[in-house]
RNA sequence: GGGGGGAUGCCAGAGUGGACAAUUGGGCCUGGCUGUAAACCAGGUGCGUAAGCUUCGGCGGUUCGAAUCCGUCUCCCCCCA
């Protein structure tokens, strides 16, 4: 987005670095460093990296895409690293799902889903973005290289982690490589140079090793920025596919927006200060009148899950998820853009549920009839066992939000 | 190399010869209340209209009868070396 190609002018309105300093972020190390450098008016490089042995891109993902973006407005470049090589080396830690080794082409791939995503929420101007692929250094380092690197790091510093120190504690096993990806991402920052590195909070002690291999290797030691980890759909656990609490970069508009509205209320805040891509004036507006409830947390929900949507799929589409939503919920209407089926009449109520997908065998889709839950054109339907047949288009719901449109057919 | 413990429905986890289609919790679904919030309340959650049928890692056996006992195979975990 808005991309030219002059040269950033740096901005060091001391309100502007606070706010990016203090607002959505957890902790800043150094404090002092890094408002000098901020106020310098250099060209900053941060760095942040990223995995790509997942495809699945999460707005949780999105957080510290949008603090980078924020860096850019001051006119600083962001470098993004590409853990390209350690994604094809895979990751033996204590995960219990090991993650599997991913060839070249997977790697690429899923970089390349990934940079699309990040691009709609960072600036590609060429002054103002720089990525990087981990493998341009890694990929002719030799042994000696790695001696040389391990070197400089010792097993006291590694147990300053806490994963590590309760995973020694309680006798649980610990691969020796585990304490190589600390010590590789560290050189990462060597390799290009970073003036500061953003990441989540469990990031904190990679991040801070990278400070120490660059003061090792003669560099002056990063300032580091940790983010919060977005809370999931369900406004209590973190945010992951597999908890299914995600709301992913490419769900459609309508899903996306309405993940957005059911997030409870509680997470709201976290919400506006982490996921809505909204100026920071309206971000705080929004935030009073959510505190001392002067605004309908419906309402102010609205503009963030908008937001949102505007941000990977455009205005347009966030208007129309808005008012499908208004529709479909709201005012208990209809969609517009539902599936269509075809069925031969006469059939039971039952055979229509099937046929639309909204059961998967007949007891579940007669206990829908019976608890109530399925409507045609509007009506409930009481009867398991009728034979129907309409010679007109018919809505069946299966719920709240299960439609079909369902045609006469042969 | 030696010893021990497991495998039950989407998940966790009871059940240790009949009353078990299998307690309970979570999840999910439906209804109620709503702002499709959350919380809460109620019901449901193998297949079959039903009679009934098929399930408790696989196979085989004992028994009138097995998720429960025996044999065997596969897979997982733990302890010692």
């Amino acid at each position: 987005m808005n991309s030219q190609g002059n040269t950033p002018e740096i901005v060091t309105d001391e309100e502007r670095i606070q706010r990016v300093l203090n607002t959505g972020t957890v902790t800043v190390q150094v404090r002092e460093s890094m408002e000098r450098k901020l106020r310098s008016g250099r060209q900053l490089r941060v760095k942040m990296g990223f995995d790509p042995s997942a495809p699945d891109i999460h707005i949780g993902h999105a957080v510290g895409m949008r603090k980078l973006r924020e860096f850019q407005d001051l006119g600083h470049k962001i470098v993004i690293i590409v853990g390209d090589w350690t994604a094809q080396i895979g990751d033996p830690s204590g995960r219990s799902a090991q993650r599997r080794m991913l060839t070249a082409e997977e790697v690429q791939a899923n970089a390349q889903t990934y940079l699309d995503q990040f691009f709609k929420v960072v600036d590609d101007n060429p002054e103002k973005v720089e990525i990087a692929w981990q493998s341009s250094w890694f990929g002719d380092f030799d042994l000696a290289d790695v001696l040389r690197l391990t070197s400089k790091f010792t097993v006291a510093q590694m147990m300053a982690r806490e994963d590590f120190r309760t995973r020694f504690e309680s006798e649980s096993p610990i691969g020796i490589v585990e304490f190589l990806y600390p010590l590789m991402q560290a050189y990462d920052s060597v390799a290009v140079h970073a003036d500061v590195e953003m990441g989540g909070t469990d990031q904190t002690f990679n991040l801070l090793v990278g400070r120490d291999i660059q003061r090792e290797m003669d560099q002056k030691p990063q300032d580091i920025l940790t983010v919060p980890i977005l809370a999931g759909t369900d406004g209590v656990q973190k945010m992951s596919k597999s908890l299914d609490n995600y709301v992913g970069v490419t769900d459609e508009p309508n899903d996306m927006y309405g993940k957005l509205m059911s997030i409870p209320d509680t997470a709201l805040d976290e919400y506006l200060i982490l996921a809505a891509n909204l100026p920071a004036s309206e971000i705080d507006t929004l935030r009073t009148s959510l505190a001392d409830g002067t605004g309908h947390p419906r309402d102010i929900k609205d503009k963030m899950a908008a937001s949102v949507v505007a941000t990977y799929h455009g205005e347009a589409a966030a208007d129309g998820a808005r008012q499908a939503f208004q529709r479909v919920f709201q005012q208990g209407q209809v969609p517009d853009d539902i599936e269509e089926f075809s069925v031969a009449y006469p059939a039971t109520i039952v055979a229509l549920l099937r046929a639309v997908g909204f059961a998967g065998s007949n007891n579940e889709a007669r206990r829908l009839v019976q608890q109530g839950g399925v409507r045609i054109d509007g009506e409930r339907v009481e009867d398991t066992d009728a034979e129907l047949t309409f010679d007109t288009p018919i809505v069946l719901q299966a719920g709240r939000r299960r439609f079909a449109r369902v045609l006469p057919g042969v």
